[in-house]
DNA sequence: CTGGCTAAACTTTTT
DNA sequence: GTTTAGCCAG
């Protein structure tokens, strides 16, 4: 043990028994498998760091220590922790250690870079590029039009939808019958044409050497199935560090226990509270069913004490929890005492919501609360789009997290398609995607193109050769030039991807009004693309961790300014602020009208209340409109909807809260009556006309 | 065959 | 409000 332990003295006694767990001088782990229950704000991130660091100081291999996270984010976070813990302790830079923490990162990227490894022990071509969601569901489109379901009768299952299904059956590991009766129920009279789907998708994929974000855990899967890799691969990392194991599926499990039979040195912590992605096929299962999956079983330490919320906060996030109709932990407790309860803000609608936040939130800062110590949670995406009116209105800075990302927009996958199809000529997504950029190229034209490249053992050479669509002049050569002298150009890295944006910009005018605007976008995107190394790791990064934020997007200069954050409850996860507002706490909204299926999905969606709330430091604010305006496409137009209180706080709750209305109190408006008309307005403008 | 048009359906959370 | 299938002129 090193001389200075003074680490460990800062840690209660159940975050120092999960730190210590089987950690012998030396780096040897020799005991079981280790479960941490780790309620919301128990110190949880910071006992996995300080175990990893624990780990290093006594002599572990850094690059033989696998750390799986849920996002690159946090894995980059733990490893700055680590580092500080680290120097601490041994009193120098440890810089040194935990750049050799290189395996710290999610499955999805971990298994991407395994896969490179083994690809060729595995059949797989090294060079493989990776499709996210939607260009899986281009490819799922592409396919479904081949076997001709996109014109039957009754209409065929859209292409989200559909790969939608097909995730589920690979993530859930179950049965595709299985998938339509429980989770798509409408879609049950479609099973044999959705196989065959499936089956053709498959092929697509290894024919164009793709994958998908399924893939890369899937692959991973079938190769620790052959038991000498399994071993050799288990055998390159004395300890796995799994965090909010909570929200891995069964795939993900299978892979641990694949590489770790025996559970030894397998760490995984979690909180079955915080379980908020079963529709990405997570399941709660996989900690209730850990520590007898080994043997001797898995020692299990619970964190239960919270260091972040104030009492009255935990209180009534306690008892909103405590209604599950199935629970597993405890309730957590704290000594942060306070005579604040949480607000309970009743506002008339979206529009005084969205004042009421920016009222508080200038409050707050005049009184030193700055803007990044504030947070706005809500269900889905667009419940910001109100207050973001507001905000910009009022010149308010902010940054959202969740909802629609940088690489949606269109010019920018364009870009991207140009870079994956010199990357992989066969990626017929890509392919679709640029040719028809080009005027007079269409559908059948492209198919024609990529056809041949397919049969061609060189695709490059079969370009080259094939007859230019009739009708798309001198753009042809100038597109089959360009790709050709990306493929062999010795610009190197960033340089490709400015000479690309050269050749795109006359369509991206050609093709868009506001092509000045799409066209900063693509500066931008270079700019990001100068942070990657090379093209292919630039491109799979860029699919496995997409910049999920609109900071990433402004880039450098906004990162000291202050800036409020707005993020879905989901991209909140494991984050924490001194004051948080919650949006639209109503039926509807939080449960999901969408989400109120089964009784598992309420109460996935009883714990999403439960993790906004514990988000909260000192002031928590659950703000409900009354009234809703609905713009759905209705016979009598724009209506609106009463809505009410979410089902989550029932009146027998109340009491934990403390109940606002506001405005405080409504002016009553003039009587219209009182007032004469001194002009009229719409008659003189009609008179314009005349 | 392409590309512009209209009508109709769909609409969460994310690696 | 956005995407998608289908129609039709050139």
């Amino acid at each position: 043990m090193p001389a200075n332990t003074a680490y460990l003295d800062q840690l209660n006694p159940r975050q120092r028994q999960a730190v210590e767990h089987g950690v012998l001088a030396g780096g040897a782990s020799s005991s079981a498998p280790l479960l941490v229950i780790a309620g919301a704000g128990s110190g949880k991130t910071n006992t996995l760091a300080h175990r990893v660091a624990h780990l290093i100081v006594n002599g572990a291999d850094p690059r033989r220590i696998l750390l799986l996270t849920f996002s690159r984010r946090a894995a980059s976070e733990m490893a700055h922790r680590v580092e500080r813990i680290a120097s601490k302790i041994t009193g120098q830079s440890a810089g040194v250690m935990t750049d050799a923490l290189t395996w710290a990162g999610t499955f999805h990227g971990i298994g991407a870079r395994l896969l490179r490894d083994y690809a060729p022990e595995i059949g797989l071509d090294p060079a493989f590029s990776i499709h996210d969601r939607e260009d899986s569901a281009d490819l799922m489109n592409l396919i479904r039009h081949e076997l001709g379901f996109s014109t039957t009768q009754s209409r065929f299952p859209a292409k989200a939808t559909c790969l939608a299904i097909y995730s589920r059956c690979v993530n859930a590991e179950l049965a595709l019958e299985e998938v339509l009766r429980a989770s798509y129920p409408w879609c049950a009279g479609w099973a044999a044409e959705l196989r065959q789907l499936f089956a053709a998708y498959v092929e697509a994929k290894q024919r164009q050497n793709v994958l998908d974000y399924d893939d890369l855990l899937l692959y991973w899967a079938q190769m620790v199935a052959e038991p000498s890799i399994a071993a050799e691969l288990g055998g390159r990392f004395d300890h796995v560090l799994v965090d909010e194991y909570q929200d891995t599926n069964r795939l993900q499990s299978s892979i641990l226990l694949a590489l770790k039979p025996s559970g030894q040195g397998l760490t995984v912590v979690g909180d079955d509270a915080q379980s908020i992605y079963s529709f990405r096929a997570a399941t709660v299962r996989n900690i209730l069913d850990f520590p007898a999956q080994f043997s001797p079983q898995a020692e299990i330490v619970t964190l239960d004490r919270n260091y972040r919320s104030s009492q009255p906060i935990l209180a009534a996030a306690n008892a909103v929890i405590e209604l599950a109709s199935e629970r597993f932990t405890k309730n957590l407790w704290t000594d942060r005492a306070s005579t604040e309860r949480p607000q309970l803000v009743a506002v008339r609608d979206e529009a005084d919501q969205a004042r009421y936040v920016v009222e508080q939130v200038l409050t707050n800062r005049e009184s030193g609360m700055s803007l990044k110590q504030q947070a706005v949670l809500f269900r889905t995406s667009h419940h910001s789009g109100p207050l973001e009116v507001e905000l910009t209105r009022r010149n308010i800075p902010f940054v959202k997290f969740g909802g629609l990302k940088f690489l949606d927009a269109s010019h920018v996958k364009d870009l991207l398609a140009m870079l994956r199809f010199v990357q992989n000529p066969r990626d017929r997504v890509a392919g679709f995607r640029l040719m028809q950029l080009l005027p007079g190229v269409g559908p059948t034209s492209v198919q024609r193109v990529l056809d041949r490249m397919h049969d061609a053992a060189d695709p490059i050479g079969a370009l080259l050769e094939v007859p230019a669509p009739p009708r798309a002049g001198d753009e042809w050569p100038a597109f089959v030039d360009a790709i050709v002298r990306l493929r062999t150009s010795t610009l190197g890295w960033p340089a490709e991807i400015e000479a690309a944006r050269i050749w795109y910009e006359p369509h991206l005018d050609r093709l868009h009004e506001d092509a000045a605007t799409r066209k900063a976008d693509l500066i931008q995107l270079e700019q990001i693309a100068g942070g990657y190394p090379s093209r292919e790791r630039f491109l799979t990064e860029l699919t496995l961790d997409p910049p999920d934020a609109t900071s990433d997007q402004a880039g450098v200069p906004l990162r000291d300014e202050d800036y409020l954050i707005l993020s879905t409850i989901h991209s909140a996860k494991g984050q924490e602020w001194k004051s948080v507002f919650t949006l639209n706490v109503v039926d509807g909204c939080i449960p999901s009208d969408l989400g109120t299926g089964t009784t598992a999905e309420i109460e996935e969606e009883r714990r999403l209340l439960y993790v906004a709330m514990t988000r909260a430091k000192d002031h928590l604010h659950l703000i409900v409109p009354q009234r809703f305006f609905t713009h759905q496409q209705s016979t009598t137009g724009d209506r609106h909807v009463y809505a009410a209180r979410t089902r989550f706080i029932p009146s027998a709750l109340l009491k934990l809260f403390e109940r606002v209305s506001w405005p405080i109190a409504v002016p009553a408006p003039a009587p219209a009556a009182s007032r004469e008309v001194r002009v009229d307005v719409g008659a003189k403008m009609r008179g314009m006309w005349r």
